[in-house]
RNA sequence: GGGCCGGCAGCUCAGUCUGGACAGAGCGCGGGCCUUCGGAGCCCGUGGUCCCGGGUUCAAAUCCCGGCCGGCCCA
């Protein structure tokens, strides 16, 4: 009679791991006489061959206990229970003092692919979220312009980001801020009306030929500074106009909506393609008037102080900020800042957690912005920020305003380039038609685009360069082709496999990939609590790596026994279904050819 | 001048939070693997004062202090 079935574990390695610690843990309180509950660090990658993980524990006890780290460990081994332990095959004491384990690998590769194939597209979601809501703000560039690969960097770290929130049961909103009245759309506004209000070409994507129209705008105020003031000047109708108190500014505030209205149309088609979504998108005008009354509230509460030239200024020195922050200048218009905190208290108010994307250079402004959340009593712990450094190109960093810029939809384009020419060359997909071929090669650039932004930590600064970026060897086509490779034996193999015996998949390469894949759920998790995408990439780099070595190494279809296939049939699949949701979350195309 | 971030192989980067075994990958360079599942691949080799100087520690790329260089922000 069969037993029922217990669901298995969402994370195999974690319960391999609190095994192995409670055992140790067991063995070091009933050896010797300490008081807290010790650390007991492991590692899954120790560098010694047929040793699965290892501990240090022995050698960071050596001082507290008074004995040799080497003693130490053969004591804990002698009173643990570690050789009962099913997922354990052999534990040792190495060197000057290591616990090495060695793991019972058909038992283990039978957990990992239990849990694999219970749970599949779930497998490696670990619930982190319970359910809270969370906003999730990215990309918000100024749309006086294309996106360019900086504001790339941006949306991919939120969107790989809100991806692992919601696979992890945050209840996630993403948000794109439009900073729809800053003085560069007041420039690009001007300019718009200056042009006789130009009807965008046929031929060109808004956002490019406002950011065109916005770079001669840049030059024209910066030969002649008295432009400064008619800018300067569209800005305080535009900000009077929203707050019903100049309707004259019609024709001005239309030139604002307009711009921003095409820019943003463009903006939204490079980010559709490069598979990066928002659920909203909240207009920095909808908070002027939240703003004034911040204003009001600061003064009355006697934080911020009125000067005599009818400025706003707060004082926040208490935070350890020197310099003072302006909330409204002397002709009575708000600034960016101040609409931000209204923003925030919005966000605030519909989330348990706020999550903001933002460029390196924004540090002060969001100490100063968190600062004023704190004297609102607005929680500001409950913003989280995540900064990224700047990419540059070999002639400088990046600038709308000079017009120097790599562009999302230029770097997309070179990626398929070469895409299509590695396709030519490999001889590759050469039965399907022309669409078919176009439509891989789109899709390969968008895993080769996502993979080269996403693989670096955000607080690392990019050298900008082609070669580099869509070198196909160690990036996103490297991920695709090992899945690609997986679903061709698994197209070949032609049949369900139902029962069989993880113990065939003992050899080193079959169970690398296993550990490997046993890891999933903790990378995942490890992303949303770091906030750090570059680690599930790095991740995916592995989980390919380890396949490629065993396709390479392993017969799966020609394997010397027919037990031994079918297992092995089993641990690709496994892979597939792994894979894909690596792949999911990193928003790489899964290709079934390429 | 102040604040934040980075500096590791010729190049691009992991590892630093939470200190532990010879510091890991990829590119490059040298050599091998197409009579077996797709060579956008695999294997072997080459290559490092972990920016410098002190300190803490049985043990430092990792922690602390002081410098240097680069980026960003503020003045």
């Amino acid at each position: 009679m069969a037993e029922e079935e217990e669901a298995p574990p969402h994370d195999p390695y974690s319960v391999l791991v609190r095994t192995i610690r409670t055992s140790i843990r067991d063995a070091i309180s009933s050896a010797y006489d300490v008081d807290e509950p010790v650390e007991v660090p492991v590692d899954p990658e120790p560098p010694v061959e047929d040793v699965d993980v290892a501990t240090p524990v022995a050698l960071s006890l050596a001082k507290e206990v008074g004995e040799e780290p080497r003693k130490i460990a053969e004591t804990i081994l002698e009173e643990s229970d570690l050789d009962e332990v099913v997922l354990v095959d052999e534990a040792r004491v190495d060197g000057p003092g290591y616990i090495n384990i060695r793991l019972n690998r058909p038992q283990y590769a039978a957990l990992v692919l239990r849990s694999i194939f219970y749970y599949e597209e779930e497998y490696g979601s670990l619930d982190l979220g319970m359910g809270r809501p969370a906003i999730l703000e990215h990309t918000s560039a100024n749309p006086n312009g294309p996106l360019h690969i900086g504001h790339g960097r941006n949306a991919i770290i939120g969107d790989i980001l809100a991806r692992c929130m919601v696979f992890t049961n945050y209840d996630v909103e993403v948000q794109y801020y439009v900073n729809d009245m800053g003085k560069q759309i007041a420039m690009l506004a001007w300019k718009y009306i200056k042009e006789g209000r130009p009807e965008v070409p046929e031929d060109k994507k808004p956002d490019e030929f406002f950011g065109e129209l916005y770079a001669e705008a840049a030059k024209e105020i910066e030969e002649d500074p008295e432009l400064e003031e008619v800018v300067e000047r569209f800005l305080r109708s535009y900000e009077r106009y929203l707050l019903d108190e100049e309707s004259r500014a019609e024709r001005i505030a239309e030139a604002f909506q307009v711009v921003v209205e095409e820019c943003l149309k463009g903006h939204i088609e490079t980010l559709e393609r490069l598979r990066v979504a928002h659920d909203r998108f909240v207009y920095e005008s909808e908070f002027v008037e939240d703003a004034v009354e911040i204003v009001e509230k600061l003064v009355d509460m006697g934080a911020a102080e009125k000067r005599d030239d009818g400025a706003v200024i707060l004082d926040l020195e208490d935070y350890g900020i020197d310099k003072e922050l302006v909330l409204t200048r002397s002709d009575g218009t708000t600034l960016y800042t101040t609409r931000d905190i209204a923003y925030h208290l919005w966000k605030l108010k519909r989330a348990a957690f706020v999550i903001d994307v933002l460029g390196a250079d924004h540090k002060l402004a969001v100490q100063q912005l968190k600062a004023v959340l704190d004297i609102l009593d607005a929680d500001p712990d409950r913003v989280d920020v995540i900064f990224y450094e700047f990419i540059h190109l070999p002639e400088g960093s990046m600038s709308t305003r000079k017009g120097r810029y790599v562009t999302l939809d230029e770097f997309l384009d070179e990626a398929k380039k070469r895409a299509l020419e590695k396709m030519k060359e490999a001889g590759v997909a050469e039965d399907l038609d022309e669409e078919e071929r176009e439509e891989i090669a789109e899709n390969v650039a968008i895993g080769a685009v996502r993979f080269a932004i996403a693989r670096v930590s955000p607080n690392k600064p990019i050298e900008f360069d082609w070669d580099e970026a869509l070198d196909f060897r160690r990036g996103g086509p490297f991920i695709q082709y090992a899945y690609t490779r997986a679903k061709s034996i698994l197209r070949q193999a032609d049949e369900e496999v139902q029962r069989f015996d993880a113990a065939y998949l003992d050899d080193d390469h079959s169970f690398e990939l296993v550990f490997k894949m046993s890891m999933f759920p903790r990378q995942v998790a490890q992303c949303v609590r770091k906030r750090r995408p570059d680690i599930l990439a790095e991740y995916a780099y592995e989980l390919a790596r380890a396949f490629h070595t065993f396709y390479e190494e392993v017969p799966v279809l020609h394997a010397e026994d027919e037990e031994v296939r079918k297992a092995r049939l089993k641990l690709v699949e496994a892979f597939t279904i792994v894979m894909e949701n690596v792949m999911n979350l990193l928003g790489i195309p899964a290709l079934e050819r390429m």
